[in-house]
DNA sequence: CTATGACCAAATAGTCTTAATCAGTCATTT
DNA sequence: AAATGACTGATTAAGACTATTTGGTCATAG
Protein backbone atom coordinates (compact mmCIF):
# COMPACT_ATOMS: atom_id res chain seq x y z
CA UNK A 1 0.00 0.00 0.00
CA UNK A 2 0.78 3.72 -0.71
CA UNK A 3 0.01 6.03 2.50
CA UNK A 4 -1.38 4.25 5.42
CA UNK A 5 -4.44 7.09 4.80
CA UNK A 6 -3.09 10.45 4.24
CA UNK A 7 -1.58 11.49 1.27
CA UNK A 8 1.88 12.85 1.15
CA UNK A 9 0.47 16.41 0.33
CA UNK A 10 -1.97 15.94 2.96
CA UNK A 11 0.73 15.16 5.89
CA UNK A 12 2.51 18.49 4.35
CA UNK A 13 -0.29 20.79 4.33
CA UNK A 14 -0.60 19.39 8.11
CA UNK A 15 2.52 20.43 8.66
CA UNK A 16 2.56 24.34 6.60
CA UNK A 17 -0.63 25.09 8.90
CA UNK A 18 1.53 23.82 11.89
CA UNK A 19 4.47 25.93 10.73
CA UNK A 20 1.99 28.70 10.45
CA UNK A 21 0.46 28.25 13.74
CA UNK A 22 3.40 28.20 15.52
CA UNK A 23 4.53 31.61 13.69
CA UNK A 24 1.02 32.94 15.07
CA UNK A 25 2.18 32.10 18.74
CA UNK A 26 5.17 33.36 18.06
CA UNK A 27 3.91 36.69 17.02
CA UNK A 28 1.24 36.87 19.59
CA UNK A 29 4.32 36.25 22.25
CA UNK A 30 6.18 38.98 20.52
CA UNK A 31 3.59 41.23 20.41
CA UNK A 32 2.66 40.62 24.37
CA UNK A 33 6.68 40.18 25.77
CA UNK A 34 6.66 44.17 23.98
CA UNK A 35 3.78 45.23 25.59
CA UNK A 36 4.13 43.85 29.33
CA UNK A 37 7.66 42.69 29.56
CA UNK A 38 8.87 39.14 29.62
CA UNK A 39 7.84 38.07 33.27
CA UNK A 40 4.73 39.59 33.14
CA UNK A 41 3.79 37.66 29.82
CA UNK A 42 2.33 34.20 30.58
CA UNK A 43 1.63 30.79 28.23
CA UNK A 44 -2.21 31.97 29.06
CA UNK A 45 -1.63 34.84 27.62
CA UNK A 46 0.14 34.10 24.70
CA UNK A 47 -2.53 31.22 24.19
CA UNK A 48 -5.85 33.55 24.74
CA UNK A 49 -3.94 35.83 21.94
CA UNK A 50 -2.97 33.51 19.68
CA UNK A 51 -6.18 31.85 19.75
CA UNK A 52 -5.20 28.75 20.55
CA UNK A 53 -5.58 26.82 23.78
CA UNK A 54 -2.67 26.01 25.76
CA UNK A 55 -2.13 22.75 25.61
CA UNK A 56 -1.00 23.44 21.67
CA UNK A 57 1.27 25.79 22.93
CA UNK A 58 3.44 22.66 24.42
CA UNK A 59 3.00 20.65 21.31
CA UNK A 60 5.54 22.84 19.71
CA UNK A 61 7.50 23.76 22.50
CA UNK A 62 8.51 21.68 25.61
CA UNK A 63 8.81 24.53 28.20
CA UNK A 64 7.92 27.93 28.33
CA UNK A 65 11.81 28.95 27.87
CA UNK A 66 11.76 27.18 24.65
CA UNK A 67 9.10 29.00 23.23
CA UNK A 68 10.95 32.65 23.77
CA UNK A 69 14.33 30.79 22.80
CA UNK A 70 12.37 30.09 19.64
CA UNK A 71 11.33 33.64 19.53
CA UNK A 72 14.77 34.81 19.67
CA UNK A 73 15.92 33.02 17.09
CA UNK A 74 13.32 33.72 14.78
CA UNK A 75 13.82 37.58 15.38
CA UNK A 76 17.76 36.53 14.57
CA UNK A 77 17.18 34.63 11.67
CA UNK A 78 14.57 37.67 10.45
CA UNK A 79 17.12 40.28 11.22
CA UNK A 80 19.41 38.57 9.03
CA UNK A 81 17.06 38.14 6.21
CA UNK A 82 16.42 41.89 6.51
CA UNK A 83 20.21 42.63 6.25
CA UNK A 84 20.45 40.34 3.73
CA UNK A 85 17.91 41.99 1.75
CA UNK A 86 19.00 45.42 2.37
CA UNK A 87 22.82 44.42 1.51
CA UNK A 88 21.11 43.13 -2.52
CA UNK A 89 19.22 46.57 -2.55
CA UNK A 90 22.34 48.01 -1.99
CA UNK A 91 25.33 46.76 -3.61
CA UNK A 92 27.20 49.85 -3.93
CA UNK A 93 26.93 50.31 0.05
CA UNK A 94 28.38 46.77 1.16
CA UNK A 95 31.91 47.25 2.48
CA UNK A 96 32.12 47.64 6.23
CA UNK A 97 30.26 50.95 6.86
CA UNK A 98 27.67 49.29 5.03
CA UNK A 99 27.59 46.16 6.54
CA UNK A 100 27.10 48.65 9.70
CA UNK A 101 24.47 50.58 8.67
CA UNK A 102 22.32 48.04 7.23
CA UNK A 103 22.80 46.32 10.11
CA UNK A 104 21.97 48.99 11.98
CA UNK A 105 18.89 49.84 10.45
CA UNK A 106 17.36 46.44 10.08
CA UNK A 107 17.61 46.24 13.93
CA UNK A 108 16.41 49.21 14.60
CA UNK A 109 13.03 48.12 13.31
CA UNK A 110 13.37 45.14 15.36
CA UNK A 111 12.15 46.49 19.25
CA UNK A 112 12.61 42.78 20.88
CA UNK A 113 16.32 42.54 19.70
CA UNK A 114 16.73 46.21 20.21
CA UNK A 115 16.15 45.30 23.83
CA UNK A 116 18.05 42.80 24.11
CA UNK A 117 20.56 44.36 22.78
CA UNK A 118 20.40 47.83 24.78
CA UNK A 119 20.05 45.37 28.08
CA UNK A 120 15.98 46.94 28.41
CA UNK A 121 15.40 44.93 31.37
CA UNK A 122 11.75 46.19 31.73
CA UNK A 123 11.27 44.33 28.40
CA UNK A 124 13.58 41.33 28.42
CA UNK A 125 13.90 40.52 31.97
CA UNK A 126 16.33 38.18 32.87
CA UNK A 127 15.59 36.20 29.52
CA UNK A 128 19.06 37.48 28.28
CA UNK A 129 20.81 37.56 31.37
CA UNK A 130 23.18 35.64 33.18
CA UNK A 131 24.87 34.88 29.48
CA UNK A 132 26.33 38.07 28.99
CA UNK A 133 29.81 36.41 28.23
CA UNK A 134 28.13 33.50 26.56
CA UNK A 135 29.61 30.97 24.21
CA UNK A 136 27.17 32.24 21.62
CA UNK A 137 28.34 35.82 21.92
CA UNK A 138 31.97 35.18 22.07
CA UNK A 139 31.63 32.78 18.46
CA UNK A 140 29.58 35.47 17.38
CA UNK A 141 32.86 38.02 17.92
CA UNK A 142 35.22 35.91 16.51
CA UNK A 143 32.97 35.63 13.41
CA UNK A 144 32.89 39.14 12.98
CA UNK A 145 36.50 38.95 13.80
CA UNK A 146 37.33 36.67 10.40
CA UNK A 147 35.29 39.58 8.52
CA UNK A 148 37.07 42.18 9.61
CA UNK A 149 40.13 40.05 9.26
CA UNK A 150 39.64 39.51 5.81
CA UNK A 151 38.29 43.13 5.13
CA UNK A 152 42.05 44.06 5.72
CA UNK A 153 43.68 41.11 3.41
CA UNK A 154 41.56 43.16 0.74
CA UNK A 155 42.49 46.89 1.94
CA UNK A 156 39.11 47.69 2.52
CA UNK A 157 39.77 48.71 5.93
CA UNK A 158 43.29 50.22 7.38
CA UNK A 159 45.90 47.57 8.45
CA UNK A 160 47.68 50.53 10.46
CA UNK A 161 45.52 49.45 13.28
CA UNK A 162 45.63 45.89 15.20
CA UNK A 163 42.76 43.93 14.37
CA UNK A 164 41.87 43.71 18.42
CA UNK A 165 41.82 47.85 18.18
CA UNK A 166 39.48 47.89 15.01
CA UNK A 167 36.91 44.94 17.06
CA UNK A 168 36.73 47.50 19.41
CA UNK A 169 36.04 50.41 17.22
CA UNK A 170 33.78 48.85 15.41
CA UNK A 171 32.10 48.00 18.79
CA UNK A 172 31.99 50.71 20.31
CA UNK A 173 31.04 52.99 17.54
CA UNK A 174 28.08 50.34 16.72
CA UNK A 175 27.20 49.98 20.52
CA UNK A 176 27.38 54.24 20.65
CA UNK A 177 24.87 55.37 18.36
CA UNK A 178 22.10 53.21 19.31
CA UNK A 179 22.63 53.81 23.09
CA UNK A 180 23.32 57.54 22.86
CA UNK A 181 20.15 57.76 21.44
CA UNK A 182 17.82 56.57 24.53
CA UNK A 183 20.18 58.58 26.63
CA UNK A 184 20.31 61.47 25.27
CA UNK A 185 17.72 64.22 26.38
CA UNK A 186 15.16 63.97 23.28
CA UNK A 187 15.02 66.79 22.12
CA UNK A 188 19.25 66.16 21.03
CA UNK A 189 17.94 62.77 19.27
CA UNK A 190 17.92 62.02 15.33
CA UNK A 191 15.88 60.29 13.57
CA UNK A 192 16.73 56.28 12.81
CA UNK A 193 17.73 56.85 9.60
CA UNK A 194 20.13 59.94 10.18
CA UNK A 195 21.80 57.74 12.90
CA UNK A 196 22.63 54.90 10.92
CA UNK A 197 24.33 57.06 8.25
CA UNK A 198 26.33 59.31 10.87
CA UNK A 199 27.30 55.94 12.27
CA UNK A 200 28.00 54.58 8.70
CA UNK A 201 30.08 57.95 8.34
CA UNK A 202 31.95 57.80 11.54
CA UNK A 203 32.99 53.77 10.51
CA UNK A 204 34.21 54.78 7.11
CA UNK A 205 35.92 57.88 8.12
CA UNK A 206 37.78 56.18 11.28
CA UNK A 207 38.77 52.77 9.94
CA UNK A 208 38.19 52.75 5.74
CA UNK A 209 40.88 53.87 3.36
CA UNK A 210 39.68 56.86 1.82
CA UNK A 211 40.86 55.04 -1.51
CA UNK A 212 37.86 54.70 -4.18
CA UNK A 213 36.85 51.13 -3.79
CA UNK A 214 36.31 49.09 -7.72
CA UNK A 215 33.50 47.32 -7.67
CA UNK A 216 34.80 43.98 -7.47
CA UNK A 217 36.35 44.29 -4.41
CA UNK A 218 32.81 45.90 -3.12
CA UNK A 219 31.73 42.29 -4.03
CA UNK A 220 33.53 40.70 -2.66
CA UNK A 221 33.17 42.53 0.74
CA UNK A 222 29.53 42.00 0.67
CA UNK A 223 30.03 38.35 0.09
CA UNK A 224 32.41 37.95 3.24
CA UNK A 225 29.80 39.53 5.43
CA UNK A 226 27.11 37.40 3.65
CA UNK A 227 29.66 34.59 5.22
CA UNK A 228 29.68 36.35 8.17
CA UNK A 229 26.08 36.46 8.76
CA UNK A 230 25.56 32.93 7.30
CA UNK A 231 27.56 32.15 9.91
CA UNK A 232 25.73 33.67 12.62
CA UNK A 233 22.66 32.51 11.23
CA UNK A 234 23.84 29.00 11.88
CA UNK A 235 25.24 29.24 15.41
CA UNK A 236 21.72 30.93 15.75
CA UNK A 237 19.59 28.48 14.77
CA UNK A 238 21.45 25.47 16.79
CA UNK A 239 21.59 27.99 19.89
CA UNK A 240 19.17 29.61 22.48
CA UNK A 241 21.12 32.31 23.94
CA UNK A 242 20.90 35.70 23.61
CA UNK A 243 22.58 37.92 20.50
CA UNK B 1 37.32 95.63 71.49
CA UNK B 2 39.17 92.72 69.12
CA UNK B 3 37.93 89.29 69.26
CA UNK B 4 36.10 87.67 71.65
CA UNK B 5 37.79 85.11 73.01
CA UNK B 6 39.82 83.24 69.91
CA UNK B 7 41.99 84.89 67.66
CA UNK B 8 41.48 85.27 63.72
CA UNK B 9 44.08 82.16 63.48
CA UNK B 10 42.02 79.70 65.27
CA UNK B 11 39.20 80.89 64.03
CA UNK B 12 40.65 79.98 61.02
CA UNK B 13 42.70 76.58 61.93
CA UNK B 14 39.24 75.05 63.32
CA UNK B 15 37.95 76.11 59.92
CA UNK B 16 40.52 74.33 57.78
CA UNK B 17 40.18 71.37 59.98
CA UNK B 18 36.61 71.02 59.80
CA UNK B 19 37.01 71.23 55.87
CA UNK B 20 39.32 67.93 56.46
CA UNK B 21 36.84 66.06 58.52
CA UNK B 22 34.49 66.81 55.71
CA UNK B 23 36.61 65.84 53.21
CA UNK B 24 37.36 62.27 55.29
CA UNK B 25 33.67 61.90 56.03
CA UNK B 26 33.24 61.89 52.30
CA UNK B 27 36.08 59.49 51.65
CA UNK B 28 34.45 57.15 53.95
CA UNK B 29 31.37 57.69 52.39
CA UNK B 30 32.86 56.97 48.91
CA UNK B 31 34.94 54.27 49.77
CA UNK B 32 32.11 52.18 51.25
CA UNK B 33 29.14 53.51 48.45
CA UNK B 34 31.71 51.86 45.84
CA UNK B 35 32.02 48.37 48.35
CA UNK B 36 28.19 48.05 49.28
CA UNK B 37 26.41 50.15 46.98
CA UNK B 38 24.52 53.68 47.75
CA UNK B 39 21.50 52.39 49.00
CA UNK B 40 23.30 49.84 51.88
CA UNK B 41 25.42 52.15 52.67
CA UNK B 42 24.14 53.86 55.85
CA UNK B 43 25.32 56.88 57.85
CA UNK B 44 26.36 54.84 60.65
CA UNK B 45 28.81 53.09 58.89
CA UNK B 46 30.18 56.46 57.50
CA UNK B 47 30.23 57.59 60.88
CA UNK B 48 32.32 54.27 62.24
CA UNK B 49 34.82 54.54 59.04
CA UNK B 50 35.44 58.11 58.85
CA UNK B 51 35.83 57.60 62.98
CA UNK B 52 33.65 60.61 63.98
CA UNK B 53 30.56 59.71 65.79
CA UNK B 54 26.72 59.71 64.03
CA UNK B 55 26.20 63.32 64.90
CA UNK B 56 28.94 64.89 63.60
CA UNK B 57 27.75 64.56 60.38
CA UNK B 58 24.81 66.27 60.87
CA UNK B 59 27.14 69.41 61.83
CA UNK B 60 27.94 69.14 57.99
CA UNK B 61 24.95 68.53 56.55
CA UNK B 62 20.76 68.66 57.33
CA UNK B 63 20.53 64.96 55.33
CA UNK B 64 21.94 61.96 54.19
CA UNK B 65 21.20 63.20 50.79
CA UNK B 66 22.98 66.38 51.38
CA UNK B 67 26.00 64.40 51.89
CA UNK B 68 26.04 62.02 48.66
CA UNK B 69 24.93 64.88 46.92
CA UNK B 70 28.19 67.31 48.61
CA UNK B 71 29.82 63.78 47.72
CA UNK B 72 28.57 63.91 44.21
CA UNK B 73 29.88 67.82 43.60
CA UNK B 74 33.30 67.06 45.21
CA UNK B 75 33.96 64.70 42.66
CA UNK B 76 32.28 66.58 39.91
CA UNK B 77 35.29 69.12 40.87
CA UNK B 78 37.54 67.12 41.20
CA UNK B 79 36.87 65.56 37.61
CA UNK B 80 37.10 68.86 36.63
CA UNK B 81 40.21 69.84 37.90
CA UNK B 82 41.87 66.81 36.75
CA UNK B 83 40.56 67.37 32.82
CA UNK B 84 42.19 70.75 33.94
CA UNK B 85 45.48 69.42 34.73
CA UNK B 86 45.96 67.06 31.53
CA UNK B 87 45.10 69.68 29.27
CA UNK B 88 47.73 71.70 30.57
CA UNK B 89 50.28 69.22 30.66
CA UNK B 90 49.06 68.65 26.80
CA UNK B 91 48.76 71.89 24.80
CA UNK B 92 49.10 70.36 21.78
CA UNK B 93 46.40 67.99 22.24
CA UNK B 94 43.67 70.36 23.03
CA UNK B 95 41.22 70.29 19.95
CA UNK B 96 38.03 68.28 20.52
CA UNK B 97 40.12 65.39 20.02
CA UNK B 98 42.13 65.94 22.78
CA UNK B 99 38.83 67.23 24.90
CA UNK B 100 37.85 63.69 24.85
CA UNK B 101 40.51 61.87 25.54
CA UNK B 102 41.82 63.86 28.56
CA UNK B 103 38.28 63.68 29.66
CA UNK B 104 37.42 60.00 29.19
CA UNK B 105 41.03 59.56 30.71
CA UNK B 106 39.96 61.64 33.91
CA UNK B 107 36.48 59.97 34.46
CA UNK B 108 37.83 55.81 34.41
CA UNK B 109 39.61 57.53 37.29
CA UNK B 110 36.43 58.02 38.78
CA UNK B 111 34.81 55.01 39.69
CA UNK B 112 31.86 56.66 41.02
CA UNK B 113 31.46 58.95 38.28
CA UNK B 114 31.86 56.38 36.16
CA UNK B 115 29.48 54.47 37.77
CA UNK B 116 26.58 57.73 37.09
CA UNK B 117 27.48 57.48 33.47
CA UNK B 118 27.04 54.00 33.07
CA UNK B 119 23.76 53.67 34.95
CA UNK B 120 25.49 50.89 36.97
CA UNK B 121 22.38 50.90 39.32
CA UNK B 122 23.85 48.56 41.08
CA UNK B 123 26.12 51.70 42.80
CA UNK B 124 24.64 54.19 42.43
CA UNK B 125 21.09 52.54 43.28
CA UNK B 126 18.26 55.49 42.81
CA UNK B 127 20.85 58.55 43.77
CA UNK B 128 20.80 59.61 40.43
CA UNK B 129 17.88 58.47 39.16
CA UNK B 130 14.43 59.95 37.90
CA UNK B 131 16.89 62.87 37.13
CA UNK B 132 17.60 61.57 33.44
CA UNK B 133 16.88 64.59 31.78
CA UNK B 134 17.45 67.26 34.56
CA UNK B 135 18.09 70.50 33.49
CA UNK B 136 21.50 70.63 34.65
CA UNK B 137 22.47 67.53 32.37
CA UNK B 138 20.34 69.76 29.64
CA UNK B 139 22.17 72.70 30.80
CA UNK B 140 25.06 70.77 30.05
CA UNK B 141 24.25 69.40 26.61
CA UNK B 142 23.81 73.13 25.72
CA UNK B 143 26.91 74.42 27.21
CA UNK B 144 28.80 71.70 25.63
CA UNK B 145 26.75 73.37 22.61
CA UNK B 146 28.23 76.33 22.60
CA UNK B 147 31.87 75.30 23.26
CA UNK B 148 31.27 72.88 19.52
CA UNK B 149 30.02 76.02 17.92
CA UNK B 150 32.91 78.02 18.78
CA UNK B 151 35.58 75.40 17.42
CA UNK B 152 32.73 75.73 13.97
CA UNK B 153 33.59 79.30 14.16
CA UNK B 154 37.68 78.46 14.21
CA UNK B 155 37.38 75.38 11.57
CA UNK B 156 38.64 72.65 13.98
CA UNK B 157 35.73 70.99 14.03
CA UNK B 158 34.00 70.15 10.60
CA UNK B 159 31.15 73.06 9.51
CA UNK B 160 29.91 70.19 6.16
CA UNK B 161 27.66 68.52 9.03
CA UNK B 162 24.78 70.27 11.07
CA UNK B 163 25.56 71.14 14.67
CA UNK B 164 22.72 68.64 15.70
CA UNK B 165 24.52 65.59 14.12
CA UNK B 166 27.99 66.77 15.31
CA UNK B 167 26.50 66.67 18.92
CA UNK B 168 24.81 63.50 18.61
CA UNK B 169 27.82 62.34 16.94
CA UNK B 170 30.53 62.77 19.59
CA UNK B 171 27.84 61.62 22.49
CA UNK B 172 27.95 59.04 20.64
CA UNK B 173 31.13 58.15 20.37
CA UNK B 174 32.14 59.16 24.10
CA UNK B 175 29.26 56.88 25.50
CA UNK B 176 30.01 54.03 23.09
CA UNK B 177 34.03 53.63 23.83
CA UNK B 178 32.79 53.70 27.73
CA UNK B 179 29.91 51.76 27.19
CA UNK B 180 31.61 49.11 25.01
CA UNK B 181 34.11 47.65 27.48
CA UNK B 182 32.15 46.37 29.90
CA UNK B 183 29.41 44.90 27.62
CA UNK B 184 32.04 43.47 25.29
CA UNK B 185 33.57 39.64 26.44
CA UNK B 186 37.11 40.33 28.73
CA UNK B 187 39.11 38.89 26.24
CA UNK B 188 38.40 41.85 23.96
CA UNK B 189 38.65 44.71 26.14
CA UNK B 190 41.22 47.51 26.01
CA UNK B 191 43.20 48.98 28.34
CA UNK B 192 41.80 52.65 29.63
CA UNK B 193 45.01 54.53 27.78
CA UNK B 194 44.29 52.43 24.64
CA UNK B 195 40.26 52.94 24.19
CA UNK B 196 41.23 56.70 25.44
CA UNK B 197 43.47 57.16 22.69
CA UNK B 198 41.02 55.20 20.00
CA UNK B 199 38.57 56.84 20.61
CA UNK B 200 40.42 60.45 20.36
CA UNK B 201 41.21 59.07 17.06
CA UNK B 202 37.95 58.27 15.84
CA UNK B 203 36.51 61.97 16.78
CA UNK B 204 39.83 63.43 15.15
CA UNK B 205 39.13 61.52 11.71
CA UNK B 206 35.26 62.06 12.33
CA UNK B 207 35.04 64.96 13.33
CA UNK B 208 37.86 67.51 12.82
CA UNK B 209 39.47 68.84 9.40
CA UNK B 210 42.89 66.99 8.60
CA UNK B 211 44.30 70.65 8.29
CA UNK B 212 47.55 71.23 10.72
CA UNK B 213 46.27 73.24 13.51
CA UNK B 214 48.33 76.69 13.51
CA UNK B 215 49.59 76.67 17.62
CA UNK B 216 47.65 79.69 18.38
CA UNK B 217 44.21 78.43 17.21
CA UNK B 218 44.78 75.29 19.77
CA UNK B 219 44.91 78.21 21.98
CA UNK B 220 41.84 79.04 21.40
CA UNK B 221 40.33 75.49 21.10
CA UNK B 222 41.98 74.92 24.66
CA UNK B 223 40.45 78.25 26.40
CA UNK B 224 37.33 77.67 25.12
CA UNK B 225 36.87 73.78 26.41
CA UNK B 226 38.15 75.57 29.70
CA UNK B 227 34.97 78.26 29.54
CA UNK B 228 33.07 75.15 28.91
CA UNK B 229 34.64 73.31 32.16
CA UNK B 230 34.09 76.31 34.11
CA UNK B 231 30.40 76.57 33.35
CA UNK B 232 29.96 72.60 33.77
CA UNK B 233 31.91 73.63 37.15
CA UNK B 234 29.61 76.48 38.39
CA UNK B 235 26.46 74.25 37.51
CA UNK B 236 27.63 71.29 39.77
CA UNK B 237 28.79 73.86 42.54
CA UNK B 238 24.98 75.41 42.55
CA UNK B 239 23.18 72.03 42.04
CA UNK B 240 22.54 68.45 43.30
CA UNK B 241 22.33 66.21 40.32
CA UNK B 242 23.66 63.68 38.21
CA UNK B 243 26.49 64.33 35.63
C1' DC C 1 -4.58 11.70 15.76
C1' DT C 2 -5.07 16.47 17.18
C1' DA C 3 -6.57 19.87 20.04
C1' DT C 4 -8.55 21.18 24.23
C1' DG C 5 -9.12 23.07 28.86
C1' DA C 6 -9.87 21.24 33.59
C1' DC C 7 -6.60 19.98 36.71
C1' DC C 8 -2.36 19.83 39.76
C1' DA C 9 1.83 20.95 42.01
C1' DA C 10 4.88 24.56 42.45
C1' DA C 11 5.92 28.98 42.50
C1' DT C 12 4.53 33.62 43.21
C1' DA C 13 1.93 37.43 45.19
C1' DG C 14 -0.42 39.20 48.96
C1' DT C 15 -1.42 39.96 54.10
C1' DC C 16 -0.60 40.49 58.41
C1' DT C 17 2.51 40.58 62.50
C1' DT C 18 6.87 41.12 64.58
C1' DA C 19 11.74 42.30 64.62
C1' DA C 20 15.45 45.05 63.04
C1' DT C 21 17.40 49.00 60.97
C1' DC C 22 18.09 53.53 60.02
C1' DA C 23 17.88 58.74 59.57
C1' DG C 24 17.84 62.27 62.37
C1' DT C 25 17.63 64.53 67.34
C1' DC C 26 19.22 66.15 71.65
C1' DA C 27 20.64 65.75 76.49
C1' DT C 28 25.06 64.92 78.17
C1' DT C 29 30.11 64.86 78.19
C1' DT C 30 34.46 66.74 76.98
C1' DA D 1 31.24 75.50 72.01
C1' DA D 2 32.06 71.09 69.84
C1' DA D 3 31.48 66.38 69.73
C1' DT D 4 29.18 62.46 71.10
C1' DG D 5 26.17 58.32 71.14
C1' DA D 6 21.91 56.77 73.39
C1' DC D 7 17.37 57.44 72.02
C1' DT D 8 13.12 57.75 68.95
C1' DG D 9 9.80 57.42 65.45
C1' DA D 10 9.38 55.90 61.06
C1' DT D 11 10.59 52.96 57.57
C1' DT D 12 11.96 48.58 56.07
C1' DA D 13 13.10 43.68 56.49
C1' DA D 14 11.75 38.99 58.10
C1' DG D 15 8.69 35.54 58.91
C1' DA D 16 4.53 32.86 58.80
C1' DC D 17 0.69 31.96 56.58
C1' DT D 18 -2.91 32.27 52.88
C1' DA D 19 -4.63 33.20 48.31
C1' DT D 20 -3.67 33.51 43.59
C1' DT D 21 -1.30 32.64 39.56
C1' DT D 22 1.19 29.96 36.38
C1' DG D 23 3.90 26.35 33.96
C1' DG D 24 3.07 22.04 32.62
C1' DT D 25 0.08 17.48 32.22
C1' DC D 26 -3.36 14.43 30.63
C1' DA D 27 -7.94 12.40 30.25
C1' DT D 28 -11.39 13.53 27.15
C1' DA D 29 -13.81 15.51 23.09
C1' DG D 30 -13.82 16.25 18.33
Amino acid sequence: MADQSQGASTRQRDESRRQERAGRILDAAAGLILRWGYSKTTIDDIARQAGVAKGTIYLHWKTREDLFGALLRREKLGLADDIRQRIADDPAGSALRGALKHSALALMKRPLLKAVLLRDLDVIGKLAHGERNSAAQLERLTGFKTYLEFLRDCNLVRTDLSLRSQEYVVSAIFMGFFLAAPLIPEEFTLSDDEIADLMAETVHRTLEPDRAVPADELQNASHAFLRYLNHATKTAESSFSEM
